[in-house]
DNA sequence: ATTAAAACATGACATTTATCATATTAATGA
DNA sequence: TCATTAATATGATAAATGTCATGTTTTAAT
């Protein structure tokens, strides 16, 4: 059994206010798992009883809308900790949770963590901050959604995937979407999404090869996005 | 000086969880305001350095959007609490908030929260629940505005305002909305707005006299929100 | 390697929604 | 009360986006 004390990525989540003790005791209760990309960690109306953090690779945060598509409300990625929002409402979770590539993963029980609550101070402000975090990037997508076009909302992805999970050594994108989930990010249809993506790539904005995308001009990307 | 042992609307928010002592404390050091009908309590960017307790009246919390438009995010009502996010991320606010109708309101400085947070569990936990739950509802309407129509935004608009916010009298909605504030919640624009809402009333879903909407067939309404 | 399935791409068209113009009505202040 | 402004309403039209059909390419399985 891998040692909590020695994980580095422990250190990117709210779990860095633990103190040694804790994380001993936190090595002994967490179980490991490998997800495998495309795999299910978690689905919406699941009762999950307790948290994952994510040790390696990322994931999709998705819900399903009355219209029966999937939206991607976040994605998720190493060091940061899911199912928190369920744990402290003590509700099913409201998003399920989906693999975009192979995940090493760990499941903490809901027990544990709320010990940490009552006792660590630290944590608890760590975990309300993580929130907080999340809930004003839901107003900013909010806000694009409601009010930014879908060209607009495209280019504005693009850059985001570019900044937050970097490219390959080929300047491609790391993270691969399909034009299916990369719709439905954006918030659209897939015939549009890819429509979309032939234009940049006629204005020279962007490349196209296979699934790999290739920003070319961040600038111009930049000024579509507004 | 009002006294907060005394105020009912304390028990509807994250403040019940405080002992007497502490609510001694908050009486002597909580400011009391009267805002009216259309003035700003805070304004996105600002540093507010504590939170707004509502104790009467509902205000509109908006964000300004990259093409000059606000875009309702939220409506806040008395018993809840305004300006937590921003507190605990230490970060100036997010949002902006208007008074919808002349509202009392009471301001508790950040150094007095601050201590709540140390000492009292149940305080901590009551307010990220809350935040919990303003997070889940944004999630639910980033997925709305992604893959809903107008007209389904529109007809589930309708039914919230009136679930939440209850009728008069004479039917009509509690809450007075312009047609330009009731668009900029379902983000569409202001003539579209208008023109889904005397769509609605030639369906007899509902009736309009002036600024007053009555609703007349909520399950139709039901129907069309799906 | 071959085939079946899935993903990607594009055209044609329908529908939804925004924009602009212009009335009409209601609210506000001198 | 009257004048002025703001809010509501509606038509005409343009633009954005969705849907359906179909073909191509890629991927995966046997």
């Amino acid at each position: 059994m891998s040692k909590c004390e020695q994980c580095i990525v422990r250190e990117f989540s709210s779990l860095k206010a633990l103190t040694k003790d804790e994380l001993l005791k936190l090595s002994s209760c967490k179980t490991s798992h490998i997800i495998k990309k495309g795999e299910v960690i978690f689905e919406e109306g699941e009762n999950v009883n307790g948290i994952y953090c994510i040790k390696d690779g990322v994931c999709k945060l998705t819900k399903l809308s009355a219209n029966g598509k999937d939206h991607i409300v976040k994605l998720v990625t190493k060091g940061e900790l899911l199912g928190q929002r369920s744990m402290i409402s003590d509700e099913p979770v409201n998003l399920s949770a989906v693999a975009l590539e192979d995940m090493q993963v760990c499941f903490i029980p809901k027990s544990e963590v709320m010990g940490y609550f009552d006792k660590n101070n630290q944590f608890s402000m760590n975990v309300m901050k993580s929130i907080c975090g999340d809930l004003k990037e839901a107003d900013d997508h909010m806000v694009n959604l409601a009010q930014k076009t879908v060209k607009e909302r495209l280019a504005e992805t693009l850059l985001y995937l570019n900044n937050t999970f970097g490219k390959n050594k080929d300047n491609s994108l790391k993270i691969q979407l399909s034009r299916d989930e990369l719709a439905s990010i954006i918030g659209t249809a897939t015939e549009s999404c890819i429509r979309l993506l032939s234009d940049f790539k006629k204005l020279g904005l962007i490349e196209l090869t296979g699934k790999k995308i290739i920003l070319k001009d961040i600038n111009a990307l930049k000024k579509l996005a507004e």
